[in-house]
DNA sequence: CTTATTTGTATCGTTCACGATGCAAAGATA
DNA sequence: TATCTTTGCATCGTGAACGATACAAATAAG
């Protein structure tokens, strides 16, 4: 009934979504034992590259919109894990800094990368075929994000 | 302040979650035209190719939870998309079934992969590069849903 | 035939995503 | 200076995801 182009199997989008929830999946067991959910473990990678951001610098970084961004910070502002203050010279702006708890978490998730990395290698998925695959997803992001493409 | 292992450009996570994220906000303006998600077409797909499934093997294909895809469901049978029965042989299960409508989608969508699949062409991805992509991400599916990776 | 276990769905609560909208501060224009 | 536009963030509503839990039908064990 469902002609070719319809086929599950051939849909690269459903292939990145499941391998996205996946993998998203396989950081919940090492994120919930600190009280982290994975999109505020992205927050962190950002926060620890580069701290005090106001709310817009994170969300481009992580390419999500604001108001995506503003109840996740909230809510671990309400965990103690960063403070949110009004910008000074820009009084729009919001501030986001790590609290010392916020930069401890850190040391207390620092296997987490090398742990999960081993989780996902078999066959297909090796530190020879990962640059490959870096490329072309970047390649995927960039079209996409660049919203050249619009229908 | 940052450790090498921590840096978001290093992420094959950060990269998938995006990606997937993109490419679904693509097949958006496609589908919201008739009233639906990205998750609802999933589960189009799946029942083009096999009409009248119960929950659970819609679910299995989806690689979802059954609580995720129930209520995805009653939203598309309240938009008289599908039927949802009780089964004869066995009465736990809930048999789902395409109505009209939900058959007539199919002429209604019948350039969305063709018009997605033309948004993501790039230098890096192109009808040689996404055969191996399909092969890798297919790769990292198989390992993380094993299960047998268990920390 | 009971009782125990497994299986198939559903309900509930929390946290994203995200379109739509609101609003105040900052900057541009008249 | 007064008005207009843009910018930065927030609020609201809806629809996923998913862990935890509940429950009835089917199956297995006794």
């Amino acid at each position: 009934m469902a002609a070719e182009e319809f086929l599950l199997d051939r849909q690269l989008c459903f292939r990145l979504y499941t391998a996205s929830r996946l993998l998203t999946q396989a950081y919940h067991p090492l994120l919930s034992a600190q009280g982290l959910t994975y999109p505020q473990y992205l927050v962190l990678l950002v926060l620890w590259e580069k701290d005090a951001q106001p709310v817009n610098d994170i969300a481009k970084r992580l390419l999500l919109e604001t108001n995506t961004v503003t109840p996740l910070l909230k809510r671990m502002e309400a965990e103690g894990i960063l403070t949110r203050r009004k910008g000074e010279k820009d009084a729009r702006q919001m501030i986001v800094s790590l609290t010392p708890k916020g930069k401890n978490l850190q040391k207390e998730l620092k296997d987490v990368p090398a742990t999960v990395g081993s989780a996902v290698l078999c066959k297909e998925v090796t530190p020879e075929t990962v640059p490959g695959l870096f490329t072309t997803l970047d390649g995927i992001i960039g079209q996409l994000s660049n919203k050249q493409h619009e229908f």
